[in-house]
DNA sequence: GTCGTTTCTGTAATCGATTACATCTTATTT
DNA sequence: AAATAAGATGTAATCGATTACAGAAACGAC
């Protein structure tokens, strides 16, 4: 039908309303703000010429006199990503319940992208930042940081950068994941690393040397394969788990993806898991619920973690932080489920 | 270290450029905005001036003042949601590209939601509206449409709104889901829904008819489980299909969670995938191609839905809509991998 | 060198709210 | 009833850009 009238058609100004109740602008302002401060006849006058025009004040122009967007910038390095997405709920739920707005930043892994949000910063468009990437973006450390920016690192920490973390205990985790595949008594270990260099891999992998020296064993006791944090690196480790001619027989990935394509890989050789060859994974996405055997895991809160990482920005952007607001570490969950058991008996048919 | 410094230091502003390169902030404007509007030398003189004090405009008063935001909403009605994932990508390649920013809109499924964002539309905070949601909030209606914002739907139309639809071609990729089954010998068919009443689900259903009329099948000839598009329906309708005596050998399921679900349920009871049964999903996403066996699926171009999507949505900022463009469909492209084969011969024994 | 264009630049209004300060009411105290 | 305090409202400045309009400078032709 009609199509074309595709322009704003009257936009109510504060001065209408003023106008229609017979008030100033001030005392529009005030009932819509302060409702306390003004006479409940007045108040309800306004109201009404509120209503009557439809009346919502407009943001930009609050904005420009407040100093404040309401707005809070989140960095991810890849939407798609369900550990991000999860996270970013949490981020929203917080966030909006406190009257913010999120403008997502998705990087896809492409650091030339973060260039593009570090304009959103300068140009004063939010006022604060959640980053989740595990870094600064070079051009905008000076200015963000210095100019005193509320920033607060997420879900990977980004070490003496001045800014708070809040992120997950990594390093016990792995370490207890360790532990955990030594107790059902498996002692040659396989480890698939995340993107290597990454913090969070750094942390990781410290956890997992932990845990394999706490539980007696030595560096020849495992085997490290390194990728990305995806799919594509579990399958990677398992063609090369495949070729081994003594296989560990309790392996740990540092995400569910990798370990999810860990075991497909290995299952469709002819290797039974858990019987072979137990799995260990980090994240406790949904989908790791979804396969078959379901996948034994360390299941990060991540719906807290993103509440909490909004929360620490909200009090850093209120001025409000204390001391112990500056390094939070959530707890991991172990979730034993279908992909781990007792080691195998070492050389069946020997002894 | 230093920790307690965050509040805004200097902020410099346009007035200060000006100062700074000893011309008026009309000109520093144009220097920033219309370069070729300026003589070279002054052109020089401010840039430096702009470098020297690091400048970035604000852009809270630019807004103001050009009465635009750069900035779109976006809702989904669940971020989790791998295909909404997907398709955000696609939206924020294209707007990003153009200049703009996103504020996501996150429903988790929960109507109530919808109100939040209807006050970023009235206040003015965003030049348009993407709605992936399939449905106008309520209270937005008559503000949103009549006052001329603009507005798209994405993935899910919203028929007879008066808005533009860019979706996919729903109702032929499962009339052609049922025309595949049917090739491949499967007379007695099993329907997994989407989330019941929904446009979408109410398409796909249509194009499944179509296609069991087409097959010269009746209305006999296929079960239908009902369900969100969840991994839970899946599993539901698994335990349904295993408490059958005689059971479909062919299903096709709305959404690649479910059809994942299914096939987990059934494998688990020891039905073979597809030797017994062959299973088609619909959507493409990442992990269909995770599971084992791999998922035959219906692939939306997820990414390109959003690009064109977001496409469209510029067009009608700018008015630049064509006639075209008030409803695009992207065509499906089936994906055969593994859970589908030829069905069973009947009654093995028998005959 | 003068005049008429064309090209640059500056002045000041404007976008739409919020809010400090002043002023005018109303309430309280004596 | 007057004096004083407290409360409500209005006036006008302000946030920081963009841009219409006017005026100045540069350019070209004669």
């Amino acid at each position: 039908m009609s199509r074309r009238r595709w322009r704003a058609v009257k936009e109510t100004r504060i001065a209408d309303v003023a106008r229609l109740a017979g008030v100033s602008t001030a005392t529009v302002s005030r009932v819509l703000a302060n409702p306390d401060q003004v006479r409940p006849k007045t108040h309800d006058l306004v109201m009404e010429a509120v209503r009557r025009s439809g009346y919502t004040p407009n943001s930009t122009a609050r904005n420009l006199r407040t100093r404040r967007t309401m707005t809070v910038l989140v960095v991810a390095p890849r939407l798609t990503n369900p550990v991000f997405a999860q996270v970013l709920r949490g981020v929203d739920d917080e966030l909006t319940q406190n009257g913010y707005g999120i403008i997502v930043g998705n990087l896809d892994n492409l650091i030339e992208r973060e260039a593009r949000y570090v304009d959103l910063v300068l140009s004063r468009q939010v006022d604060g930042v959640l980053l989740m990437n595990g870094r600064i973006p070079e051009k905008g450390r000076r200015s963000m940081g210095e100019a005193g920016l509320p920033i607060v690192a997420l879900c990977s920490a980004i070490p003496d950068a001045g800014i708070p973390n809040v992120t997950v205990e990594d390093r016990e985790a792995s370490r207890r994941a360790v532990e955990y595949l030594a107790q059902l008594g498996h002692s040659k270990l396989g480890y698939i690393s995340g993107t290597p260099g990454t913090f969070i891999e750094v942390e990781r992998f410290s956890g997992f040397q932990e845990g394999v020296a706490a539980a007696g064993l030595s560096q020849e006791d495992f085997v490290r394969w390194e990728g990305p944090f995806t799919f594509a690196t579990g399958v990677a480790a398992a063609e090369a788990f495949l070729r081994l001619k003594k296989r560990p027989t309790g392996v740990f990935a540092t995400c569910d993806e990798s370990a999810i394509g860990f075991i497909k890989t290995v299952r469709s050789a002819g290797v039974r898991v858990p019987d072979d060859v137990s799995v260990v994974g980090f994240d406790g996405i949904e989908f790791a619920d979804y396969t078959e055997p379901t996948l034994t895991t360390f299941q990060q809160p991540l719906h807290e973690l993103g509440r909490t990482g909004a929360r620490i920005l909200l009090k850093m952007i209120q001025g409000k932080m204390s001391p112990a607001d500056w390094d939070i570490r959530l707890p991991l969950q172990l979730l034993e489920r279908g992909t781990t058991g007792p080691a195998p008996r070492r050389g069946r048919s020997a002894k």
